[in-house]
DNA sequence: GTAATCACG
DNA sequence: ACGTACGTGATTACT
């Protein structure tokens, strides 16, 4: 027998289905069998095993598990592993099935009374070592690493269920300049959280690294403690030298287990097709069941020639098989089909300042790359793309006009769900079940990342187009079919247009302004700072939320609010509460204010201005849960209003020569979308008579006969009710904001639904659907899944549900708005003039307008912006004109 | 990389 | 008993 063939897999498979259960919770009322056991463990467990046997192709297979609560660990540390919760009831139901799940696919498992897995799989690798096999351990726990070497390598799970990091010591040793003994050592000077023993007081893994590398071992550290400096660490590394020897131990896996098993019983022989399938069945696995019965599986894999064709065949989420492609490079007379997908790369994601590095179109059959920029100057562009405003972006900064088209990967996959992030590796394995190779691999992270040879480069393009080509008829079919293809064709991408015009445009920005404004608040923070200071009597960094709550809370002995996970909170709130204890708190708060405004808006904002004046942000097209539009490098949609001090960073955004910025916003729309869509009379009412909605909400809740008589503090408080209402609050929640007792709050809430019965209709209604669909729509048929609507934990439960509330209001208004820009763009080109669309700010549209159009525009954007839709109540604009932003509003 | 804080609608 | 309003992005500190 030639055992340098023999592959021997060991799987922590404890470790490996905790993992498996937690990486599929948040859809684990998906992950139901018929008879109403959970399965997201057992599901993902299969995966993974699918994964790794296809990846090492192993002779001999192990899955180990841990046997009962105690062990030998714990008659040396009776608190081993104490303090962890409970295991929940919805994995240990799984875990029976499991093991009857590895029986099946052929594999064989074992567990030990007294023993943990660790030990069980650190006996047997030292077992295949002797006899020079080749070994793999899979597990979700790091402490195995102590087990690489030469033969072995530690796979430790990363992300999700199929994503490993391989440790060799090799590997070991560039990571973390550490073997994989002094691995144990490590353990030993850190302790263990988890498992619940402490190590040396004060270590942790960088003190623990440092000390290493000097002494080499925990023996070494020991043996020459008398010579360090006197210290703190010092001190602790005596004091603490018995607990470390403990942590040693407990960390040490054992490889001398009393184990009953020989290799020879670990050999695989494929897997019991007929006991799978009814498996399968029974845990309603439809896919894994499908591929079983297509797939190749029959007889065993012979002896000499492993294959495991039934392991890669069958994988349903994730293959780990190439993608195939059959793709050239073209320099030259490019042939292209009007259906193909047309896909540009650039390294970053900023396609304002990146230049293209190479692009690629074709489809299922045929790829095709070029580098070749003169190419696109009188290219046919197809009608398919992923990320349209990207590519129209980097074809205009090369005077190309990228035509619109007909259909978008990114922007499909989008609407039909929100819940994951819409890269193609994503839709590759949603949509094909297929593992495309991600562009961090390809082109590497942070400084490394660059351009890789034509030979990888290009492949990975290919694969790119060829996913795209064969996922678009599925995403096709799931918009059709949620109703959702006109919010493609008439929503997403004509929006993509305007937003393109809108970023290339950029507004622009004088530099002199902020640099003025810079100057100011230097020497405002120099004064506060030598003067918080003075009053804290010593010096500290006050941006660093531990060392003020030290300062406050400690050394002044102010009375600390809430607590955060690190210590006391310093957040406004708690710091506005104590403004009356002690001067230096309105200092805090002043600085605070004015160093935001200088780090965020002054030194944020110079750099981003480009060469022609101006700052072009992105518009993120395809992120947030609600249908909004987000903007980054630099966020222009948080641009400072609310605080004076803050707001004259608006005087450095100008109009151009000749013009004016038109600042047109839409008054109370999420409010009046709550009115159209609840159906309420009373609200319909106040916004039919153009009432003051606060005002009235205030006489109705308070029962107030005349307007007159309505107070500030009342209209105060209807407004933050009416605020409330549309995300779900609570009456803790109004109490709070409001500063008063929990009774009147619930009093007010009351009286409102009492007042606005239709309103509460609407929540319930809403909330039922959610509870029956799982998610929630809003009038243009966007949709936001809800997956945690029926969650058990009340807390995670009670916050779907007030996204359920809020999106449908949110996300309408945020269509509304869509429409009215596609609108305004279309009308504005008609009209053949010269104003131009700049920013959006969720309920607003920035435009510079030259200013002999500026009676016309005024009225147009208006105009365009009511019509936007038809609501049972009217939509109301408010406009502001000025040569700076800080004028227009 | 994560947490805390704070800017906007 | 829980834990407290929805949706974002940028900066800083700290590990």
């Amino acid at each position: 027998m030639v055992n340098t063939q023999n592959k021997l897999l060991l799987i922590d498979g404890s470790s490996v289905a905790f993992r498996a259960f937690f990486a599929l919770y948040n859809q684990i009322d998906r992950f139901r069998a018929p008879s109403g056991l959970h399965t997201n463990a057992i599901y993902g467990f299969h995966l993974m095993l699918q994964n790794v046997m296809q990846r090492i192709s192993p002779t001999h297979v192990l899955v180990a598990f841990d046997a009962g609560k105690t062990t030998f660990r714990t008659e040396m540390f009776s608190d081993y592993k104490g303090g962890r919760a409970k295991t929940p009831e919805e994995f240990r139901e799984q875990m029976p099935f499991i093991k009857d799940m590895i029986d099946k696919l052929g594999l064989a498992h074992y567990d030990l009374d007294n023993y943990e897995a660790d030990d069980i799989i650190g006996t047997l690798d030292k077992m295949a070592e002797s006899e020079e096999w080749t070994v793999t351990i899979v597990t979700g726990d790091k402490d195995m690493i102590q087990l690489a070497d030469s033969n072995t390598t530690v796979e430790i799970s990363k992300k999700g269920v199929v994503e490993f990091e391989a440790f060799t010591p090799d590997y070991l040793m560039a990571k973390m300049g550490l073997t994989p003994d002094q691995f144990i050592d490590l353990k030993a000077m850190m302790g263990d959280n988890s498992d619940n023993y402490p190590g040396i007081t004060k270590v942790g893994e960088k003190t623990a690294l440092k000390l290493l590398a000097e002494y080499g071992h925990l023996d070494g550290l020991y043996a020459n403690v008398d010579e360090m400096k006197q210290s703190k660490l010092k001190e602790n590394i005596i004091a603490d030298k018995d607990k470390a020897y403990l942590a040693r131990a407990l960390a040490t896996i054992n490889t001398q287990a009393p184990i009953q098993i020989n290799l020879s019983d670990l050999a695989y022989h494929g897997p019991k097709k007929e006991e799978l399938l009814k498996f399968y069945g029974e845990m309603e696995f439809n896919v894994f069941k499908k591929q079983l019965i297509e797939g190749k599986v029959g007889a065993s894999p012979k002896r000499d020639e492993v294959k495991y064709t039934d392991f890669s065949i069958s994988d349903p989420e994730i293959s780990t098989k190439e993608i195939e492609v059959n793709f050239e490079e073209v320099n030259e007379n490019p042939e292209i089909q009007p259906d193909d997908f047309f896909y540009i790369e650039i390294l970053n994601e900023n396609y304002h300042r990146e230049n293209i590095a190479v692009f690629a179109w074709g489809n299922v059959k045929k790829q095709y790359v070029s580098k070749n920029i003169e190419l696109l100057k009188h290219f046919k562009f197809p009608q398919n793309t992923y990320d349209f405003k990207k590519n129209r972006v980097l074809l205009s900064r090369l005077g190309i006009k990228l035509p619109l088209v007909g259909f978008d990967s990114m922007l499909a996959k989008y609407l039909v769900s929100t819940t994951e992030d819409n890269k193609i590796s994503t839709i590759a394995q949603l949509y094909a079940k297929k593992h495309l190779v991600s562009d961090d691999e390809i082109y590497g992270k942070g400084v490394k990342r660059a351009l890789p040879f034509d030979e990888e480069l290009f492949p990975h393009l290919a694969r790119k187009i060829k996913i795209l080509t064969e996922t678009k008829e599925s995403i096709i079919s799931a918009l059709k079919e949620n109703s959702q293809y006109q919010l493609l064709t008439e929503m997403e991408l004509p929006l993509a247009e305007v937003l393109a015009k809108m970023e290339i445009a950029g507004i622009k920005v004088k530099a002199q302004t902020l640099h003025e404004i810079g100057n100011e608040n230097e020497l405002k923070l120099s004064n506060l700072t030598r003067e918080i200071y003075d009053l804290a009597g010593t010096d500290f960094n006050i941006n660093s939320p531990k060392q003020l709550g030290e300062i406050l809370f400690d050394k002044l002995e102010l009375a600390h609010g809430k607590k955060t996970k690190t210590g006391y909170s310093t957040a406004v709130d708690v710091l506005e509460g104590l403004a009356s204890e002690h001067t230096i708190v309105a200092k805090i708060l002043e600085y605070r204010q004015i160093n935001k405004v200088q780090s965020t808006y002054v030194q944020g904002l110079i750099p981003q201005i480009a060469e022609d004046g101006k700052i072009h942000t992105r518009y993120v097209q395809d992120l947030t849960q609600t249908g909004r539009l987000s903007s980054v490098d630099p966020n222009l949609q948080n641009i400072p209003i609310r605080l004076e001090e803050g707001r004259k960073i608006r005087k450095a955004f100008v109009s151009s020569e000749g013009s004016v910025l038109l600042s047109s916003d839409y008054s109370q729309v999420e409010l009046r979308v709550l009115a159209h869509i609840s159906k309420d009379p009373n609200l319909i009412e106040a916004f039919k008579n153009d009432e003051d909605v606060h005002t009235a909400t205030a006489m109705r809740v308070f029962d107030i006969a005349n307007a007159e008589d309505v107070t500030a503090n009342d209209r105060r408080s209807a407004k933050a009710v009416n605020f409330g209402i549309s995300y779900g609050e609570t009456e803790y929640g109004l109490a709070r904001r409001l500063g008063i007792p929990n009774k009147e709050a619930g009093q007010i809430i009351r009286t409102y639904f009492a007042r606005y019965p239709e309103i509460a209709n609407y929540i319930e209604t809403t909330k039922r659907e959610a509870k029956n669909t799982g998610y929630v729509s809003t009038m243009f048929n966007r949709r936001r899944k809800l997956p945690d609507i029926n969650a058990r934990h009340f807390s995670v439960r009670q916050a779907a549900e007030r996204q359920a509330i809020n999106a449908p209001i949110q996300g309408s208004a945020g269509d509304i708005l869509k429409v009215a820009m596609i609108n305004l763009d279309r009308a504005l080109e008609s009209e053949g003039l010269e104003s131009k669309i700049l920013l959006q700010v969720h309920d607003e549209i920035i435009l510079d307008v030259p200013l002999k159009e500026l009676e016309v525009v005024k009225k147009l954007v208006r105009l365009t912006m009511e019509k936007a839709v038809k609501l049972v109540v009217p939509l109301k604009v408010e406009e502001n004109t000025g040569l700076t932003w800080f004028e227009a509003k």
